[in-house]
RNA sequence: GGAAGGGUGGCUGAGUGGUUAAAGGCACCUGACUCGAAAUCAGGAGUAGGAGCAAUCCUACCGUGGGUUCAAAUCCCACCCCUUCCGCCA
């Protein structure tokens, strides 16, 4: 969420920023700015009336006291009627800020003024490469191939189970996925510091507009009921990512600037309906509708975003450099990043049997903007204005999503005879270091 | 699902219609005392919104939403959550 302020007082800047996304916002803003204008207007009315109600209230409790019971009977039919105007302009009030903050709540994040000007993801510039594409003297097979024939994932019956878009992990294929969850968990929480957390699975409405995927995405997400009873349908929805549930653990909150920053790392599963997506329902794990991933959650003062964000990237870079798979860094543009976003960064494993770069990490920092809608604060303790309440930057990374590391896992160390080798870093965790029929 | 009890500030805990933003205690901040600290004493300190250049003032908030009243933490209704016991269950 925007600041309403921010809005008011810099209105062309978000404008202007606003129309670096190619989406059409800014021209929301005269109606926000309207609504707010009407908002505070009846406010300074309705305060009014308040106000005075609440003097001669007290004066009728002093005249009881004194037993003047006449007086205080005038008193009293002369307030009721302010009574009934206030009633009136609470309800003009509530109405307002409802609109207010239902088009504030479909207005994307600021792209930060850093980032590259562009429309879609061909504009994304290139920020690094890491290693190189892997050089085969054979053809490489795809992952379908190559996990069908070792039996380590079994598409026709994860269909049969649940439909095209899921995942049926066999053998070798369950134990890499584990071996892979333990091996980001430990990293994240040994070597870069996080502190790990498990979170639900499902969470309330309020994560989901707290992280921004509600309302505007609400179609993009399952939601759930509990056994018949279709009035709890929509209480719980199925976490799209752990962003979700742990961006949301402090929620509400006014944290010590002592406590900052925070690190949490999650493993969960992730549920998308991916509704119109393309690449869903073609066999493979690229595109699904359940995938594991661990993820990094940082929350830190405004003042070190930026350093922490490159930080949480250098994180999720290390996993694939650890494993020994060749990637590239981009940095999504203004009109390709994410509602919640003020800057991302994409990390791009190459799926040698694919031919193609495949995103596996996306690293952004929200900025206050989550921070706000989910009114989680901090107090400070230095600087300037000592006990000020501050929002804090919350920012997230896939470090990294699960199903198409095992893709370009499996793609780069295929041999020609079928079988996979597993890098080092992985063998403690799989205790193999190859997978052979 | 059934029964009982309960949700008040950072924590604890009073308050059952009228100077109550809300006693007391703990924790916290500032000052005094001290070489320093502890103890003691004095004072301060919630969140959000609005008006104002500012000092400051106003409004709302005692789980949530309604209602009664001139006036609600306090009375009424609905809902949510927590605790304990019973039932069911991984």
């Amino acid at each position: 969420m925007l600041d309403i302020k921010l809005i008011r007082e810099k209105t062309d800047f978000v404008r202007e920023r606003l129309a670096t996304r190619n989406a059409g916002d800014e021209k929301k803003i005269d109606e926000i700015l309207a609504l707010d204008e009407q908002r505070r207007k009846i406010l300074i009315e309705v305060e009014q009336l308040k106000a005075t109600r609440n003097r001669v209230s007290k004066e009728i409790g002093a005249l009881m006291g004194q037993k003047k019971t006449a007086e205080a009977e005038a008193k009293k039919v002369e307030t009721r009627q302010i009574g009934d105007k206030i009633t009136e302009l609470d309800k003009q009030v509530g109405d307002v800020e409802q609109k207010l903050e239902a088009v504030l709540l479909q207005i994307p994040n600021l792209p930060n003024e850093k980032v590259k000007i562009g429309k879609t993801s061909e504009d994304n510039p290139e920020v690094r490469v890491w290693g190189q594409k892997a050089e085969m003297s054979f053809k490489p097979k795809t992952h379908v191939e190559i996990t069908e024939k070792l039996k380590m994932l079994d598409f026709a019956r994860a269909t049969k189970i649940s439909g095209s878009g899921f995942i049926l992990y066999t053998g070798w294929g369950a134990r890499l996925e584990r071996a892979l969850i333990q091996f980001l968990l430990d990293l994240h929480t040994t070597e870069h510091n996080y502190t790990e957390v498990s979170p639900p699975f499902m969470v309330n409405r309020d994560c989901m507009i707290g992280v921004g995927q509600f309302p505007k995405f609400a179609d993009q997400y399952y939601g759930v009921q509990e056994g018949n009873d279709t009035s709890t349908f929509g209480k719980l929805f199925l976490i799209p990512t752990a962003e979700t549930p742990v961006a949301n653990i402090h929620r509400d909150e006014i944290l010590k600037e002592s406590q900052l920053p925070i690190y949490y790392c999650a493993y969960t599963p992730c549920f998308r309906g991916e509704a119109g997506a393309a690449g869903v329902g073609t066999r493979g794990m690229i595109r699904v509708h359940q995938f594991d991933k661990v993820e990094l959650i940082k929350i830190t003062v405004p003042e070190k975003g930026y350093e922490e964000l490159e930080k949480l990237l250098g994180n999720a870079e290390k996993v694939l450099q650890l494993l020994g798979l060749h990637y590239r860094v981009v940095q999504l543009c203004t009109g390709d990043m994410g509602f919640a976003s003020a800057m991302t960064y994409d990390i791009e494993v190459w799926a040698p049997g694919q031919n193609q770069y495949l995103e596996v990490s996306s690293c952004s920092n929200c900025e206050d903007f989550q921070a706000r809608r989910m009114a989680m604060r901090f107090k400070t303790e230095t600087g300037e204005k000592v006990g000020e309440n501050k929002f804090p930057h919350i920012l997230n990374g896939s470090g990294t999503a699960l199903a198409r590391l095992f893709v370009a896992l499996v793609e780069t160390y295929q041999q020609e005879d079928g079988s996979v080798k597993i890098p080092p870093a992985l063998q403690p965790y799989l205790k193999t270091d190859r997978i052979t029929a």
